[in-house]
DNA sequence: CAGGATCCGCGCCGATACTG
DNA sequence: CAGTATCGGCGCGGATCCTG
């Protein structure tokens, strides 16, 4: 049993560990997913998986999403029902977190080409 | 030794290594630091290490000017003089892209105060 | 001064199994 | 359906030593 759940592991300042929930691998999906509206466990779980090509497994999309509503960024809305509905969404801190990292993915999105163009001409200048 | 030197660690799709780089522990310092115009190697290393409080490894520091040099956000200029002389600074791309992590890191910082306040309101609730 | 090379511990994260 | 608990690999990154 460990004593603290998510404390601090070599980040030490505050603003680090915000801005490492942010951009994180999942947490950027998450907070674009959920930019475009409120969704369910299995939806975000679904949908990230199907965008990122890569599936989130539910471990780190429960982990993900605890943390950024432990943050504020993220509101979790439980409906004791049975089967469980859980609804998450943005809270408006979330909101304004969630277009200055979609904005940041989204420059870098566009911008791969470019990378990956200064990757090949650093490669073939380097080892020669 | 490895075959690879910074290949892909689980980040497979090229669009999350560069966000990866963008927004690593001393990537922003370094972009941020380097918006301010050119340095040398040992300047940035003693002005992120205030920054953050925490030291930066040279090991670190170099392996994040070379990723972000291969990247094509940074440039490199060697003087072939003793003792050597390096200096960085950022090329067009990379002062747009250390624009949008600045921007990031800016509004994170600015709202690390509601953050915190929402951990407590969090951590007040959920145990109980 | 700028960095290459190596060792190694710690914590992230995926896989798996189980529950209300 | 929406989690929790546990185990284990492996890669990140700090420390240290060495070089042009």
């Amino acid at each position: 049993m460990k004593v603290s759940t998510q404390a601090a592991p070599r980040v030490s300042c505050p603003e680090r560990a915000v801005l490492e929930h942010l951009t994180s691998r999942w947490g950027v999906l998450v907070l674009s997913a959920l930019l475009e509206g409120g969704r369910r466990f299995g939806e975000l779980r679904r949908e990230i998986s199907e965008v990122s090509e890569i599936a989130v497994s539910e471990k780190m999309l429960t982990q993900t999403l605890r943390t950024l509503e432990r943050d504020g960024f993220v509101g979790r809305h439980a409906r004791p029902v049975i089967p469980p509905h859980v609804d998450y969404d943005l809270t408006p801190l979330g909101e304004q977190a969630a277009r200055q990292v979609r904005a940041l993915a989204g420059w870098t999105e566009e911008h791969v080409p470019q990378v990956l163009a200064a990757r090949e001409e650093y490669d073939a200048r380097t080892p020669g």
